[in-house]
DNA sequence: ACAGATCACACAAACGTTTGCCTGATGTTT
DNA sequence: AAACATCAGGCAAACGTTTGTGTGATCTGT
């Protein structure tokens, strides 16, 4: 085995000709002669050189790597969403560090410290639950860092970020169901500090508003996700007086889980009682009881255009980004209607 | 802003010493006086000096940094497989680069390609479905990068890996349907050129000779993991003259387009056919039509398996790599039976 | 045929850090 | 007090690449 690592140096030294001039050869430029210029090329060619990438980072300052931080790697719509910007970064030449917060606000911090050592070109984060500060995120503004949210969006303001409309989701599922017939719609929403809830809470009185409706608080109610307060809540909501004949669930997790405290009581699902959900999962094409309609949220686009975001970033240069402007990019979620029902 | 970003020369400058004397200082190397130490390190904490990793990697040959080439990152299986591998490379300080094949076998050539020149320390890898050459694989031995394999494990003597035992597995679902009275039971296998395909002729074989049964090759059936040629192979195999009441499904996205073909030809399903499946997805939870039983493959822990082997491989020495000792793990996959059924 | 333009390449610095070797100043031993 | 060990720190090279500047040689136009 000749285990030599060539170098620049080395291809160099064989022809005789400085190093630069080789380097210069390899990037085509016009200030070598043809003659050498071929010379070069054939002869990294044939040594099979491969410029090393960590001398040419560390000269150039860029590492065309992107860091992504999100809570769970695991769960569909985050998969989902890191395949799209990958999808979208390779294509791009650049590459993507990876790291998990596990919806730990310390772990995200330390996280951030780590992508920032890397040197990553960029940083893509959807925040840990429990994120409630933000200097480190500041922070990354000093080293010229750009930062990207996506759907789970911190409270700052001049950020760039790509999320979902969920008040008009909302409204599109409510207004599905009172088409349907629906007189009386619950909603099992999420814990309250999340913009997301928030945004159903506002989707689903503006729908209201417009259908010059009124507002009955106990229709919606919150949970904290897991199936304790699921069940809890979904039982609270099928023995009140004005007693919802559908239901829209926070995601298809909870929608699983406020199934089966329906079946519990009885109640025929489609019949008694029927679904909306907002699709985190593709589980609701296979699922025994799917919802109604799900709304779409495009976790593979919301990765995709965060990616294309921080491309565009990056191709600019610093005084260019300085001037301020901010990308919120608000995707429109589709209601996606199960025909077969 | 006083935007200078702080450097070892720096702190040397500003301190009338050396940068020898700093690094070594940062690193409490004892050739440096407690004065002098203590001074360094106040002021770089003051400065808030961060260590250019890339200067770092670029001197030490090294970067701290795993890649990891998968097939899909959005199917279950390899997210949580990921997840497990970020999960042990995080605790020891190492970090994950992510790219996906797409199960193009070229892709995955590139990748690797692109992983070398960034110089990771070492690469754990699920291979393409249709990669039937392993060159790119062989020349990272020239760089003493190490390669750890699992789940999809190439054909290549002399190599890492970790997988799952699908010949027990096979044999256990076997004879899981051989219990509740199947007599001819059929199988959709995978592509043979995976060793997971081949285990599972082997195991499915293996309960046979146990039970002095004859084999009939027509009831094993391979397909390349497309949709039609999932029903193709699934409408061959039920219109066999020793038609198969059970079918042992390749994995759950198998068993999910299987399960509509035979619906498609108005067979009972869990009546007229029966099936089990490999991977134990959620979806299978909430199927619509489960399988009775899953060979669950421990995704997770096979990643974090992978990155164990990674971690002490790079803790050797080069020399010690080449006693051409191999790991090769293999764990035991578990039948769940789904209860409720 | 001569000034100037152009060409083809070499030199050297720079990116930030680590590390082997050297040196001058103390401290220790006999 | 001579000899030697230890201490504290500096010097410079090295990792591989890019790039600004310099410089002879060839070419162009008149």
């Amino acid at each position: 085995m000749d285990n030599k690592i060539i170098t620049i140096k080395e291809i160099a030294s064989r022809l005789n000709i400085s190093p630069s001039t080789v380097s210069r050869a390899l990037h085509d430029h016009k200030s070598i002669g043809l003659r050498t210029r071929t010379n070069v090329q054939k002869l990294a060619k044939e040594l099979n050189y491969e410029p090393n990438q960590t001398a040419i980072f560390f000269q150039q300052r860029k590492t065309f790597t992107i860091g992504v931080i999100l809570p769970e790697l695991s769960e569909a719509f985050f998969s989902s969403a890191i395949s799209g910007i990958e999808d979208c970064a390779s294509k791009n030449k650049y590459t993507v560090l990876m790291g998990q917060s596990h919806d730990d606000a310390e772990r995200e911090k330390q996280l951030v410290e780590t992508m920032k050592s890397h040197r990553v070109d960029g940083l893509i984060v959807s925040i840990a639950k429990n994120t409630t500060t933000y200097e480190h995120f500041e922070a990354l503004n000093k080293y010229d860092i750009p930062v990207v949210f996506f759907d789970r969006i911190p409270n700052m303001a001049n950020i760039h970020y790509v999320a979902c409309n969920m008040a008009s989701g909302t409204t599109q599922a409510f207004n599905f169901l009172r088409k349907l017939g629906h007189k009386s719609i619950g909603m099992i929403n999420g814990p309250m500090n999340l913009l997301a809830s928030k945004e159903r809470v506002e989707g689903y009185r503006n729908a209201l508003t417009k259908a010059r409706l009124k507002y009955d608080p106990s229709l919606i109610m919150s949970c904290d996700l897991s199936t304790e307060s699921i069940y809890r809540v979904t039982e609270k909501l099928l023995s009140l007086k004005n007693k919802p004949t559908a239901i829209i669930a926070f995601n298809d997790y909870v929608l699983l889980d406020a199934v089966q405290a329906a079946k519990n009581l009885k109640l025929k699902i489609n019949k008694d009682i029927s679904f909306v959900s907002y699709a985190n999962l593709p589980i609701s094409n296979y699922s025994a009881y799917p919802p109604l309609a799900s709304v779409e949220q495009f976790s593979y686009q919301q990765g995709q255009k965060a990616m294309e975001i921080m491309l565009d970033l990056l191709s600019k240069n610093k005084t260019e980004n300085e001037n301020h402007t901010f990308y919120k990019i608000i995707l429109e979620p589709q209601l996606v209607i199960h025909t077969d029902l």
